[in-house]
DNA sequence: TTAGGGTTAG
C-alpha cells in the first residue's frame, strides 16, 4: 500500500515516508521489517536508505512497548553507528521501562549503559533505571549501589523511589534515614515524597504516624495533602477496622474544595464496605461516585470482584461484575481475572479456575505468572496434583515459575502419593525454572534415591547442580 | 514513558 502510493506521487521514499509508514503500522512486527526493508531500497540502482532520527526513535518505541526485545536490539545496534543528531534520553527511558515492565532487571541495567545514547546520563534516566530495578523487587542496596556507581546527583524523585524500595523491603527505618538524608542534602520533599511516606507507614499499621505526616506537611512544608495521601489514610483505616473514621475522612475531603475524590477514594472504600459486610450500601457509593461524575474504572470493578469473591463467596456475582464492566467499555485487566482465580480457587471449584485461565486469551487477556501460581496452588489445595502437573508444564513452557510455597506443597503431595517417575520429572522441571529450595528438593530426592528402582535420578541431580 | 494512592497473590 505504501510503496503504491510513492510510486503514484513520483517521488523517492524518504526517511519522511517511512515515519509516517511507521506511525501508521498497527502490527510492531510488520512495522520492523518496513524499517529494515523501506520500500524501493531494494532496487540495485539505489542508493542506501537514508534513516531519519525520527524512524529509529519510532521503530524501537514500537519494539519496546511490543516487547520485541531482539528486534529492538538490533536496531539499537543499528542506531549506535548512525551518523546523525544523536538520540535523546527519552527513547532510552522507554527502553529501559520496557525492560522494566518485563522483569528483566539485567537488560535493564544494560540499556542504561548503551553505547547509542550519547553520555552523560542526567538524574532522569538514572531514575527511570531505579524504578525499573524496584518494579524487578531488587532490593534496596543494589538501588543504591546503582546511585553510588553512576556519579549523578539525586533528585526528589530519586529519593522517591529509594524511600519506596526501602519501605517494599519493610524498613520504615531505612525510609526515615532516606527521607532524613535527603534533607540533609537540601533536597525539598514532595507532594510525592509525603504521599510515599503516608503509604509506607499506613501498609506497616503506623497510621498516628502517618497522621502525624499529615499534619508535618502543611505546617512545615506548606505542601497540602492530596487524594493519594488520603487514600492511604483511609486504607489504613478500614485495614484496622474502623471504617467510620475512613468515612470521617471522606467527608474531610468533601469540604476542600482543592480536593478532587476519585476511583482510588471509592475502591478503597468499596472493599472496605464488603468486609464489614455492608455490601447493600455499595450501590449507594456508586451512585454517589456517578453523582459526581467519577467514571468508575478498573481498580473499582476489582474492589467488587474482590468483595464478592472473598466476602459474599460469591462468584456468579463476581463473573456478573466483569461481564458489567465490559459491557460499560472498561476492558477487564490480569488484576480482575486474578481475583476471580484466586476467589475460585478457594471456593474448591478449580475445575472453573481453570477454564477461566484458559479463556483469557480469548477474552484478550493473557494469565500472567500469579493467574498460574494461583492456579498451581489451588489444584495443589485440592489434591489434584496430575491437573497441578499439567498447569507446570504450560508454566514452565511459558517461562513461569511457581511460588516457593506451592512448589514445596506440590513435591510434598507427590511424593505422599508415591509416584517416583512423577517425582522426578517434576524435580526436573520445578529445577529448570529454579523453583526449588535447596533444602526441599535435597530432602525430596534422597528420599527417592533411596528407592532402588529408581536408578536414572542421580543423573538429573547433576543437571540440577549445574543449573 | 523520571516519582506517590486505590483492586489480586505472596
Amino acid at each position: 500500500m505504501t510503496s503504491n502510493c510513492h510510486a503514484m506521487a513520483g517521488k523517492k521514499f524518504s526517511s519522511y515516508h517511512l515515519a509516517a509508514a511507521l506511525r501508521r503500522e498497527p502490527d510492531p512486527a510488520a512495522a520492523f521489517q518496513l524499517f529494515l526493508n523501506p520500500p524501493g531500497s531494494a532496487t540495485p540502482s539505489s542508493a542506501p536508505f537514508r534513516y531519519s532520527l525520527l524512524c529509529y526513535d519510532l521503530i524501537i518505541s514500537k519494539l519496546a512497548a511490543a516487547r520485541l526485545f531482539p528486534a529492538m536490539e538490533s536496531v539499537l545496534s543499528r542506531l549506535r553507528s548512525y551518523l546523525g543528531p544523536r538520540p535523546r534520553e527519552q527513547l532510552l527511558c522507554r527502553v529501559i521501562s520496557a525492560y522494566g515492565r518485563a522483569r528483566l532487571p539485567a537488560a535493564a541495567r544494560r540499556a542504561f549503559a548503551h553505547p547509542a545514547f550519547p553520555e552523560p546520563r542526567t538524574v532522569r534516566s538514572l531514575n527511570t533505571l531505579l524504578h525499573a530495578l524496584l518494579g524487578c523487587r531488587a532490593p534496596l542496596r543494589d538501588l543504591l549501589a546503582v546511585c553510588r556507581d553512576a556519579g549523578i546527583p539525586p533528585d526528589a524523585c530519586t529519593y522517591n523511589i529509594l524511600i519506596r524500595a526501602a519501605a517494599a523491603s519493610g524498613s520504615i527505618e531505612h525510609a526515615r534515614h532516606l527521607f532524613d538524608e535527603m534533607l540533609c542534602r537540601g533536597i525539598a520533599p514532595t507532594v510525592v515524597t509525603f504521599g510515599t511516606v503516608v503509604a509506607a507507614l499506613c501498609n506497616a499499621g503506623q497510621l498516628e504516624d502517618a497522621f502525624e505526616v499529615k499534619q508535618m506537611m502543611v505546617s512545615q512544608y506548606d505542601l497540602l495533602p492530596n487524594a493519594y495521601v488520603y487514600a492511604s489514610l483511609m486504607k489504613g483505616l478500614c485495614e484496622k477496622g474502623d471504617v467510620d473514621a475512613a468515612v470521617r475522612l471522606k467527608e474531610e475531603m468533601e469540604g476542600k474544595a482543592e480536593l478532587v475524590l476519585d476511583s482510588a477514594v471509592y475502591a478503597t472504600l468499596i472493599r472496605a464496605w464488603f468486609r464489614v459486610g455492608r455490601k447493600g450500601e455499595v450501590v449507594g457509593l456508586l451512585e454517589e461516585m456517578k453523582g459526581r461524575g467519577i467514571v468508575a474504572n478498573c481498580v473499582v470493578y476489582n474492589a467488587m470482584i474482590a468483595g464478592f469473591c472473598e466476602d459474599v463467596r460469591d462468584p456468579s456475582a463476581a463473573f456478573a461484575v466483569l461481564d458489567n464492566m465490559n459491557k460499560n467499555g472498561c476492558k477487564a485487566d490480569v488484576l480482575s481475572y486474578n481475583t476471580l482465580v484466586a476467589g475460585l480457587c478457594k471456593l474448591g471449584r478449580w475445575r472453573d479456575a481453570s477454564e477461566l485461565v484458559e479463556d483469557m486469551p480469548r477474552r484478550g487477556c493473557p494469565p500472567d505468572v500469579v493467574s498460574y501460581r494461583m492456579l498451581f496452588d489451588g489444584m495443589c489445595a485440592a489434591g489434584e496434583f496430575l491437573e497441578a502437573d499439567k498447569v507446570l508444564g504450560e508454566m514452565v513452557f511459558k517461562g513461569f515459575s511457581p511460588s516457593k510455597d506451592g512448589a514445596r506443597k506440590f513435591v510434598q503431595g507427590i511424593e505422599r502419593e508415591g509416584d517416583a517417575a512423577l517425582l522426578e520429572s517434576v524435580l526436573c522441571r520445578l529445577a529448570r525454572v529454579n523453583a526449588l529450595e535447596s533444602s526441599g528438593w535435597e530432602k525430596a530426592v534422597s528420599g527417592v534415591l533411596d528407592d532402588p528402582t529408581e536408578p536414572s535420578l542421580e543423573k538429573h541431580l547433576d543437571s540440577i547442580r549445574i543449573a
